[in-house]
DNA sequence: TAGAATCATTACGAATGCGAAACATTCGGA
DNA sequence: TCCGAATGTTTCGCATTCGTAATGATTCTA
């Protein structure tokens, strides 16, 4: 494993600890990854887009949003276009969640570096 | 949130979905994060530790490591010089599981710049 | 416009995780 | 030596997740 990928991973390691440590609510990696995905990618995301793209079964979307929606963290709203289908929006919550996260990434990265 | 910290939640996305998508074993965030930690923090490694430094109950490391035990990815060993105490080992196969992790974290950081 | 197809959700049973508390083992000091 | 403290595990009840299959709602098609 080579410098950058060990860092990343080290990274990571830090920025889970504070995680932890600040007993934010504990997502599955699940729900994790789609939530980043659904704040990082620009594009419209229905359960049956995020079921494929991240190898999910539609019901652990439908759970996964469930969770998530009640944290406030997306939002559900029918696509006018074709009423079968949902879109899941962003939140301010959600926003502010992830907002943290970057935040820890920062903090753990200065803690390293300094 | 600045570029820095966006970036590197766009890296974690990235890997999160080659996870996935590769159907590798899914580890709650608790479990992952102590996987990180025994991996990444050179130090001795016992459950009152490990329940101390990632803020989680003892009965959960127990069973954080019965699971990563039955991946085979950690071993315990009991302390000689306490027979209270377990040693957490590291194993080939969770070497061969984080380097897979840093390998997606290379094949993420290219396709992105490239 | 009736029936097939599509999208999301719910029902179901099994598996897994959690914390608190109780437990067994081992150590260490009086 | 003996008893309290420390360490890790197990037990218990509860909550959550999973995938498959069935269900409900909506759209498409012939």
């Amino acid at each position: 494993m080579d410098i950058a990928a060990k860092q990343a991973l080290e990274l990571w390691r830090g920025v889970m600890v504070l995680a932890l440590q600040r007993d934010l609510p504990d997502l599955t990696s699940r729900q994790f990854t789609l939530l980043l995905h659904v704040y990082l990618k620009d594009q419209a995301h229905t359960v049956r887009g995020l079921a494929e793209e991240l190898n999910m079964s539609k019901p652990a979307v439908t759970r996964a949003l469930d969770r998530l929606g009640g944290l406030d963290f997306v939002r559900r709203k029918t696509d006018d276009r074709d009423r079968r289908s949902i879109l899941v929006q962003r939140t301010v919550k959600g926003s502010v969640f992830l907002r943290e996260f970057g935040d820890m990434v920062e903090i753990y990265a200065a803690e390293v570096s300094g």
